[in-house]
DNA sequence: ATTAGCTCTCTCGGCTTTGGAGTGCTAACG
DNA sequence: CGTTAGCACTCCAAAGCCGAGAGAGCTAAT
């Protein structure tokens, strides 16, 4: 552990460095912070925190930039502050959410806008998703002689649409009539009892309870949905990025879908706030950068994740109590949706 | 007009300097085209391009390279050649195409990403919409006492859905009724039509054709869908971008959703391809870019927009051969799904 | 433990140098 | 007249070269 000063100093590099962008050195340090103590201690103390492996000195004489673990002790710091958004902007914000149109990808849509705005980063918002998806309503549209689009309400709103082929010509009349059956049967049920379930039913309506089994196994198997990223604009005019090579790496892997699957693990721990900082990430394009995620919906029925993504040197306090307040948000809004407004 | 010769010499200069990305003298131009002549006659023929101002010197003494008229001519040249994308390559994207769930929201993600790795450039792919839409089926979902879902199928099989809240309270039943009622009374419908005809309806389903209405009418006055945007990653490799400030405007306005808005005017014209390159493009941010865009869909009925985005020094005949193609292919299957295969 | 003062190191910005690519011009040639 | 060879000139870009400044390390005094 860090005694009570040392710590402190920590904090203030740290700090610097991530407003400023450039090594902070022992000057500068007493010059903006003055701790009542000369260049000279600060040096001694800067030594032990280099020795320690909490600050980085790029070259032997030149300025202090934190690493990973230095950031790791300034993020504790700060989460244990827990600093909050103003109140105007929190009503604000609020009311934003409440204006726009009562859709579930509108809100996640605004959601990644206004974050990546508000920290100035990467944001990405995932659709809220239950857990195991369950029917709300069924319907069949002829399409053609021999194809109907099956339509898929999700408890939550979603819709699912999915074309099935008949060996056999099929009538609107037929479908109607078997929509209505299917969908009494099968209102309110998860795949689980979906296949469990046993009524006898004839070819033809077998042949769609299996299109609807495999439209929702394919919905439980992704965990989240595929995400919403904002703010690349923002990451484009940071330092650390104008010098092409590692932004590369970052827009690949933001563009290549499978991110949300490395979002993914991080979050199952608990509820709160997340932060994953430079190489504690597994991905090695992440390696500079850091995230702050968290998830969002109601615990153990619906759930979404949101997060920011940045470079290390990355406004923590303000990301952290943005993420989480947006989250709760968010959180508010998808449990109105689902369960019903008077429940909160 | 140009000379035959002159114009000859211009091409391969164009050529020359979108492969190798960097001012073309006319020393590499007889090394590597041996037009028969010296340098010193090329050296002839360079001036007078410049002097029509056909090519730019960055400085007055060292190579040329094209502006936005030479790259014209040149754009002109190779769509005269219409060179086609080889054989193979049809048939396995053609295949690709089939071997995807059959939605239209995945084809046209398809569409971008592959198109993107063909020009290793930026994508950007609309979704297919009928130009004006059409009311395939109607449905209501209870969700909360007095608030139900409205999902709408319209004639290209998109769904659109719209929260409707009631000011009393209405049963499941209550809706399936209006449901099947409304549904008859307005499938096949327009807009237009669907104001026009006036049936006796109750409140509450007068309320519902309100909602109806809007929808459509919110679908019809976007021209066109929030398109796909891929290949960024390739994009910032290319060396006009290495020195962010002209990726960061680009970045800034491939993030902002009205760039489709821009799109859209160039593409009215015909339903060839349209090029547009550098200084021709309305918006400022686009100034050091080029785009190679077409129309895809049915004639009339619904169409999409497909296009490359890049700087102007961009590999035209594969952009343009790529492009068509992509486009004929989403043509195909839009058409297979809108009007039936018989038809074909 | 803290501090003042000194020296040493390292980077960064600006300067010059130099090599090379490529033109413009001129004079000769078919 | 179009083409070519040769030469001088221009300009960029990469490399080398300071000088200044920031900042650390060390030591000795408090």
């Amino acid at each position: 552990m860090l005694a009570e000063r040392t710590g402190k100093i920590l904090d203030i590099i740290v700090g610097e460095y991530i407003s400023m962008a450039r090594p902070v050195g022992s000057g500068a340090i007493v010059e903006r912070h003055g701790l009542g103590v000369s260049s000279a201690t600060i040096r001694n103390e800067v030594a032990r925190l280099e020795e320690e492996g909490y600050i980085i000195r790029p070259h032997i004489s030149g300025g202090a930039i934190p690493s990973d673990k230095g950031y790791r002790h300034y993020v504790e710091s700060v989460v244990r502050e827990a600093e909050e958004i103003p109140l105007d902007e929190q009503r604000m914000l609020s009311h934003l959410f409440h204006q726009v149109e009562q859709e579930l990808s509108e809100w996640t849509r605004l959601a990644a806008s206004l974050l990546a705005r508000m920290v100035c980063n990467v944001a990405i918002v995932t659709s809220p998703k239950a857990v195991a998806c369950r029917i709300k309503h069924l319907e069949l549209v002829a399409f053609q002689e021999s194809l109907a689009l099956l339509i898929l309400l999700l408890q939550e709103a979603r819709l699912k649409q999915q074309l099935v082929a008949f060996d056999e010509v099929v009538t609107q009349e037929e479908l109607s009539a078997i929509s209505g059956k299917l969908g009494a049967l099968f209102h309110g049920l998860t795949v689980a009892q979906l296949l469990a379930q046993d009524a006898g039913l004839s070819p033809i309506e077998q042949h769609i309870k299996n299109a609807v089994v495999q439209v929702m196994a394919d919905e439980d198997r992704r965990r989240y949905e595929e995400p919403y990223i904002e703010g690349l604009r923002h990451i484009l005019t940071q330092p650390e990025f104008t010098h092409a090579q590692n932004m590369l790496c970052l827009v690949e892997m933001l563009e290549s879908r499978d991110m949300v699957r490395s979002l993914l693990p991080e979050m199952v721990v608990d509820g709160g706030v997340r932060i994953v900082i430079g190489a504690e990430n597994r991905e090695g394009a992440m390696k500079g950068c850091s995230m702050v995620v968290t998830q969002y919906g109601v615990p153990g029925e619906v759930n979404g994740a949101l997060g920011v993504i940045g470079p290390t040197r990355m406004p923590y306090g303000r990301a952290i109590s943005s993420v989480r307040y947006v989250g709760s948000l968010l959180s508010e809004l998808v449990a109105e949706l689902y369960i019903g407004p008077e429940r909160q």
